[in-house]
RNA sequence: GGUCCGUUCGUCUAGGGGUUAGGACACAAGAUUUUCAUUCUUGUAACACGGGUUCGAUUCCCGUACGGACUACCA
């Protein structure tokens, strides 16, 4: 049995997916996304935008609003934050410094936090004089801040110049930290360094920010990625330090998503490499101006990608394995999560997509073939497109495979297989297509009933099976030996369309050793 | 280097002191299909290693190895 201690069953979870709009959000963050707002949903509770943009240098335009896309794409919805709104407003980090500077100024006088005034070059020189050198209990002594500077000193700085807030991280404390995922988790208080909490431009850092607003904002469950526990003990200590020890969330580390080779973090550089994204929409660099391929333009359906998603690292104890949100919904559990990293499987997200789009009724296929064809533009009516997708609907995974697959329906063949040419377009072949393509010429609104007795007939008159001849027909109508059902191929391209490529096609090529 | 986390088929994973170690994807074969694809059936394939504890360990404990995250006035 894992340790997990279940917190009251039916809690209304208060959960926040809380990225940082420093580009494009990862697919990791979907996940995230996901697993937060799955457990929402199933207590009755609430999803929480928030959006952590501390980091002024790190901020990139469009982010946000990626962000925001990029869940309503997911089917992720926000009950409450940025975008929506909602009684603990503002949510996003950098209209709230006032409060965290508020909350700074209580820990300093209450003795869990000092003021510090070392330049880059003096922290640099002490964790280099030392190897494994922190700033913590053992070198603060050193240093130069409010602790160790009298305090004269430490009021001229405090006037004069920049500073920044670091937490006091007493030595000798055992930290136990319950994470719903990990279990407990014990770290020695002395391995702790003491963290800026407020950077000099006035501005928290995460570790400050993220306690105090959810805290503030009443986040009963905080669910996020595996790097962030080595930081959990010094989040634990700001709730000890601010006494909200009994209103802290519990602690959900999500496992992280690995490259699909070798190890490591999934990064761009992999999904580049191997030729999928990793990013949910499309994402243009403003600064290079790069663009980046996100799942919805690559064709991934959204009921795909969190189906996909949601067994990467989740499972339900059962064999089940498709999903839809609602399914997920009833059978999530974060207990359920595993502790190991996930590997980036495309292939599994592939067949998802090609399970979902299956399932879609041809009305709506249609319209992703009429969608290309009108980019293309070529003609189609709607009336065509129904046809085309019901022939190809069993052999794509893509919405844009319509297309690509359904170009014999366009445009008669370029160019013929030779392997193919040269098996099977036989004299015996030939007399029977000369036949066929004079009866079908003839037809108006060829069904594929009606082609295949025309082209039994023409096979039988000239005293051939009709299957020797069919590859050869084949060859004519498409260039090559694979496609989808012949006769139904036929009663697409219509009966002058179909002789017109037999008469094309018995023009061009010749008999083997005639 | 230090701290923390992890390790069951190629991949996602179930399981858990005694199992033929289960499922899915991928792969392969067979059947169906006039072709290809679909579909169906079948198959190949895993408990990282070493010590304990135990009648018995893949499962519990300890090590080792390997992998990962973190180690910023980034999140």
């Amino acid at each position: 049995m894992k340790f997990v201690p279940l917190g009251p069953l039916r809690m209304k979870a208060r959960v926040r997916f809380a990225p940082s709009p420093t580009g494009a959000l990862h697919i990791g963050g979907v996940r995230t996304a996901l697993y937060n707002f799955l457990l929402a949903r199933q207590t009755g509770g609430t999803m929480i935008l928030r959006i952590e943009d501390t980091d002024q240098n790190r901020y990139v335009p469009g982010a946000e609003e990626y962000i925001l896309e990029s869940l309503a794409w997911a089917g992720i919805q926000i009950d409450e934050g940025v975008g929506v709104g909602g009684p603990h407003a503002p949510y996003r980090q950098s209209e709230r410094r006032e409060i965290y500077q508020q909350f700074a100024k209580q820990l300093v006088e209450s003795g869990h936090a000092y003021f510090a005034f070392d330049t880059e070059e003096e922290l640099e020189a002490m964790r280099s004089q030392t190897p494994n050198a922190q700033y913590d209990g053992s070198t603060r002594r050193q240093m130069r801040n409010s602790l160790s500077l009298p305090a004269e000193e430490t009021a001229r700085l405090l006037e004069s110049g920049s500073y920044v807030i670091r937490l006091l991280v007493e030595p000798g404390e055992e930290i136990i930290l319950q994470d719903i995922i990990r279990g407990e988790v014990r770290v020695q208080s002395s391995q702790l360094d003491d963290k800026v909490l407020m950077k000099s431009d006035g501005m928290p850092t995460y570790h400050l920010a993220n306690v105090i607003d959810d805290y503030l904002m009443r986040i009963t469950h905080v669910i996020r990625g595996e790097e962030w526990l080595p930081s959990a003990p010094h989040h634990v200590l700001l709730y000890r330090y601010f006494g909200w020890e009994k209103e802290m969330p519990r602690f959900a580390h999500l496992p992280l998503l690995l490259k699909p080779d070798g190890n490591g973090k999934l990064s761009k550089r992999d999904a580049d490499r191997m030729g999928f994204p990793i990013f949910p929409l499309n994402w243009r660099d403003p600064k290079s101006g790069d663009v980046s391929k996100g799942f919805r333009e690559n064709g991934y359906l959204p009921a795909a990608v969190i189906n996909f998603l949601a067994l990467l690292g989740w499972n339900p104890g059962t064999t089940q394995e498709l999903f839809s949100m609602e399914e997920l919904i009833q059978a999530f559990s974060l207990d359920r999560v595993n502790k190991a990293g996930a590997k980036f499987d495309i292939h599994k997200a592939q067949w998802f997509n090609q399970h979902y789009l299956r399932a879609l009724p041809n009305e709506q296929l249609a319209g992703f073939l009429l969608e290309e064809t009108r980019k293309a533009n070529v003609t189609c009516t709607e009336e065509k497109a129904l046809q085309i997708v019901a022939v190809l609907r069993e052999r794509v995974t893509f919405p844009q495979d319509f297309w690509h697959l359904g170009q014999l329906f366009f445009s008669p063949p370029s160019q013929f297989d030779p392997e193919a040419v040269s098996k099977r377009w036989t004299a015996d072949s030939t007399r029977v297509l000369v036949a066929f393509q004079k009866a079908v010429s003839e037809s108006k609104g060829l069904t594929a009933e009606e082609a295949k007795s025309l082209f039994e007939a023409a096979a039988s008159s000239q005293g051939v099976k009709p299957g020797s001849a069919l590859a050869a027909l084949r060859i004519a109508l498409t260039g090559g030996m694979s496609g989808p059902d012949l006769m139904q191929t036929m009663a697409i391209l219509g009966g002058a369309e179909t002789a017109s490529r037999l008469h094309h096609a018995l023009g061009v090529l010749s008999v083997k050793g005639s």
